[in-house]
Formats: structure tokens, C-alpha cells, sequence
DNA sequence: GGCATACTAGAATATTGATTCTAGAACCTG
DNA sequence: CAGGTTCTAGAATCAATATTCTAGTATGCC
């Protein structure tokens, strides 16, 4: 077996660098320059264009969902929660190309539209965060609801995201995960 | 002159139907057959691909400034604000097509790659609001600061836009202007 | 009516960039 | 070391689609 010259994740952090530098319109000759390699190498690892960047959104949202996991692993649910809303900010901060892939496509389309190689990661990557907001929110809220669910939902991860997405293209405020928290914390209280 | 059978406005409508059915890729042939025109028709308005597509997030983006500032008319600064970030959500609501072709790109991005033809209107487009917002955030607070400006943007624009914006191909929630509010009212407080 | 203009029509062309192919080098196994 | 496998290399091919072109048609104006 030759030494592998280049990797599968060292192509998909060149592929995350070339998002972040050109937006979603990456071109694999890019990519390929970008790492010093010929595009048949590049094609030596993924199937074709559309797979590569499938699976760099699955890698960083993957890694993202590690901290997201590990941020509301508290007993105390409304602490969790909140946890997991600053951790979406510290997260873009920290990883910026992973926070940048994330946004190349949405879930919901994903699910229809990622080449069939990649099908199924894309349909059960959100199914561990799904499961562990809704323990979150039986552990919230007394006698659950929908409604609940869907605030946790808005307060731990669409609220936050929401509020970060503008800045992931250059620096993250520092005021921002403050601001984050006395939104989360207001939506949560619309479920008492 | 001949009869128009073909408008611009026609072939951005067009163009926002396909953008919504099938994402930001859209093709000329796919927007010609839809409206069934000949392409040529549509390069006879428009410039290029390019150009069509600015020109429709333009005409989205112009849209909705027209509701945005009109809720943002009344005297008492928070409830401007509030009303604002409600109007956000109502306005994705009613014109679909319009806040979906919103998403086709990001204002600071498009700046530096908009075609010639279209930059100076993209510069200009934010200016109207941004006075707006600067305006309010003066009259809602005491010695306001580049914070409280920052708190203001986050609470009528940036907050409400990340809230409804997963919801934006399908249905919004009833509930969600609710909370649209509860957290913006919420990011308000924290220059108090 | 006859000319000029604005438009429709759609085929022909050009371009861009993804993908494939062939060759060769590096390494591992037995 | 011979054979097999994995990988690099980059040129050649292919496909998709944006764009251009030429012709034809309707309309308004003088």
C-alpha cells in the first residue's frame, strides 16, 4: 500500500477552506491546487463532486454535535439547555470552517437531494440530538407538550444558530453569548 | 414597439418559483420553460444569469424593507422594534417566494460579487434601514453606545431572520411571532 | 402603407468545469 | 525480489448550460 499523500480529511479541510474563502460554488480543480494534488486524486477518494461536499457538512456537523452533546450533559435541564445554546456560539467560534460547512445545505433538503452513498448518514445524523431535546424537555417542563418540544427546539438550537449564522463569515462578537442566553432563557419561559 | 409577453417582473417571478421548488441552482432553460419563453427572451432583460439572480433578491429584499420600515413607523421606540421583528415573520408568511429568494445570498458577500450592472444597488439597498435602526436605537435608550446599536440589530433584524429562517421553505408556526418577540424583547433589556 | 423598433423564437456555439483514463511510482506481502 | 495494490499525476474527454446569433413577427409612428 502506498503512503497515502493525501487524505480524505486533508481534502475535505482544503474543500472547507476553498467554502470559506469562495462560498458554496467550489470547484474541485480549486480544491485540487489548494492542496498541491491533481484532481485524480481527489477523485481517487470520493465518488464525485457532490459526494465531497456532502461529506465534509456531514463531518462538521458531526463534530459540532459532539460538543453540542457534551455542553447539555447536566442535570439540570434549563442549565443544559442553555449550555447548548452558548456551545452552538463557542463552537462557530472556534471551529470556523466547520461552522462555515454547516451552512452549505440545509437538512430538510439534504435528506432529498444527497447523492445515495450518503443517504443514510444524512438521514440519521440528527436523530441523537432529536432524541436528547425531547428528554430535555420532559425534564423541563411538567405534563410536555408540542409546543414544549418545539420551544426547546427554538431556545437550544434555532434561536442561537439564528443569531450567530450573520458572523460566522468573519469573527463572532464577544457580546454574543450573552445575548444568546437572555433569548434562550426567554423562550424557554414561554412554556411556564 | 411590440407587445412585452414577457416582463422582467415575469421572468423574476419565474425565476423565484424555481428557486424555491429547486434551491439557489437555478437554470436559465428551467426559468424559460416555466414561463414558456424562449431563452432568448430572457437574456433580451437580462444581462446574464448572474444579473437575473441579484436582480430578483433585489426586488425581494426591496419588498420587504417596504413592510419592514412600515411597522417600524410609530412613535414608541420599543414597540418600533418589537413590531419589526414581528413583521419579519409575518412578512416571511405572506410572500414566500419573496423571503425565500432572500436566502439566495448574503448582503456583505454580494457586495464584492455582484455584476457591475447591480453593485451600486446592492451597496445602497441596507442604507435606508440601517439609518432606521441607528434612529430607534437613539430613542429607545439613554447615552446609546455602539452596544445598544448592536443590541438593536440583533433584536429587530438578526434575532427574528435566524427564527423564522428554517421555516422558510415550509410553513411558519403560528406560535412563532410569540416568541419572535419574547426574545427580542428579551436582547432589548440587556442595554437597560 | 412603409419604416423603425422591440420583441419572440430557438438553434448554434462557447465555456466551464466535472469526470475519466492511462501511465507510472511507492509500498507491502510473501 | 516478483506480484499485487494503492496511490499520484495530469492530460483528455464529456456534459451541462450559459450565452450568442440569425431570423422572423408584431406594433407603433409618420
Amino acid at each position: 500500500m502506498a503512503l497515502a499523500k493525501f487524505t480524505p480529511d486533508g481534502i475535505l479541510d482544503a474543500c472547507a477552506e476553498e467554502v470559506l474563502a469562495n462560498g458554496g460554488d467550489v470547484r474541485i480543480a480549486d480544491i485540487a491546487s489548494r492542496l498541491g494534488a491533481p484532481t485524480g486524486s481527489i477523485y481517487h477518494r470520493f465518488g464525485s463532486r457532490q459526494e465531497l461536499l456532502v461529506r465534509l457538512w456531514l463531518r462538521s456537523v458531526g463534530r459540532f454535535h459532539v460538543d453540542y452533546l457534551a455542553a447539555g450533559d447536566q442535570d439540570d435541564p434549563e442549565r443544559a439547555l442553555l449550555a447548548m445554546a452558548e456551545c452552538v456560539v463557542a463552537f462557530s467560534r472556534d471551529h470556523q470552517l466547520d461552522a462555515v460547512a454547516m451552512t452549505l445545505y440545509r437538512h430538510s433538503r439534504l435528506v432529498l437531494t444527497a447523492p445515495e452513498s450518503c443517504r443514510e448518514d444524512v438521514e440519521n445524523i440528527n436523530v441523537g440530538i432529536h432524541d436528547r431535546l425531547a428528554v430535555l424537555a420532559e425534564r423541563r417542563y411538567e405534563h410536555t407538550t408540542e409546543r414544549h418540544r418545539f420551544l426547546v427546539r427554538l431556545a437550544a438550537a434555532e434561536s442561537p444558530y439564528g443569531l450567530v449564522r450573520p458572523y460566522l463569515w468573519n469573527s463572532v462578537p464577544a457580546s454574543l453569548p450573552e445575548v444568546v442566553v437572555a433569548s434562550s432563557r426567554a423562550i424557554l419561559a414561554l412554556g411556564d
